[in-house]
DNA sequence: ATGCCCCCGTCCCGGGGA
């Protein structure tokens, strides 16, 4: 069983991109985010066609996850407990083949100081409640998506130029450290233990070519789904590509 | 040097992304 994480950048843009990554055979499920688009306009139909099912927990413009996959999607919970006024589409969650999959597409909390910071903040300890809770079903379960979290120096290409930013300061990366001290597993360090695996790189200044990345996307994964990792990397492929998104997808493997 | 690029919206600029 095969599952990759990917910030598509616009579900409509992508498509293309996305369809043929599904018939490519890479993976079994896909943890997709930044759709900006609404559930109406998700293009089920397109991998209706190549034999995909879909769940989705859209928005206009802005934000959207989705769970993809070729088997049956069951129990979908959509959205974080904690602040019923939130209006954004972040959290995604689905049984697939006996495996709790969530798509996480977590704040990214610039400009800091201010109110955005706090909601990543807010929104990361609502993550923690969750995580806690699917932990102590002893269930596997792999919380993937786009963490929007430099987790350690290695995981960024110039960690000067990240000074400061919502996505390497202490309090992201010690909330992102309080997940993994509930007891679950980041899939791709666990196989990589060592050397750069950047998973985004800004469209601008000429950040792929120079391979001036981040890593920012993660697959959590719980003691029993940990128990049965077999391999995990970056598949570079699709931030080459024509149109690409400036996320590519980074996937583990189980038995 | 927080702009460079890219995507969206009832749309030719501005917000958001990271």
């Amino acid at each position: 069983m095969r599952i990759a994480t990917w910030n598509v950048n616009s579900m409509k843009a992508r498509l293309h991109h996305v369809l043929e990554y599904c018939k490519a055979g890479h993976t079994d499920i896909i943890l997709a985010q930044e759709l900006k688009l609404t559930d109406e306009n998700f293009p089920v139909d397109a991998f209706r066609e190549i034999g995909w099912q879909v769940a989705t927990h859209g928005q206009k413009t802005y934000n959207g996850v989705a769970i993809l996959s070729p088997h049956e999607i069951s129990d979908v919970i959509c959205g974080l407990d904690g602040e019923p006024e939130d209006e954004q589409a972040r959290y995604i969650e689905a049984t697939i083949s006996g495996l709790r999959v969530a798509s996480i597409y977590l704040p990214n909390g610039n400009p800091r100081p201010g109110p955005k910071f706090d909601y990543k903040l807010r929104w990361m300890e609502r993550l923690h409640k969750r995580a806690a809770q699917l932990i102590a079903s002893e269930a596997p379960i792999i919380l993937g998506g786009d963490y929007n979290v430099i987790p350690q120096p290695i995981d960024c290409y110039d960690e000067k130029a990240w000074e400061g930013d919502a996505l390497y300061h202490p309090d992201s990366r010690a909330a992102f450290f309080r997940l993994l001290h509930l007891g679950y597993t980041d899939a791709l360090r666990t196989i990589h233990p060592s050397g750069e695996q950047y998973s985004f790189w800004d469209y601008q200044a000429g950040a792929w070519p120079k391979n001036n990345g981040i890593r920012i996307d993660h697959l959590l994964l719980s003691p029993e789904a940990a128990n049965r990792l077999q391999d995990a990397a970056v598949d570079r492929g699709p931030r080459g590509l024509e149109k690409a998104s400036d996320h590519t997808p980074v996937w583990c493997r189980l038995s």
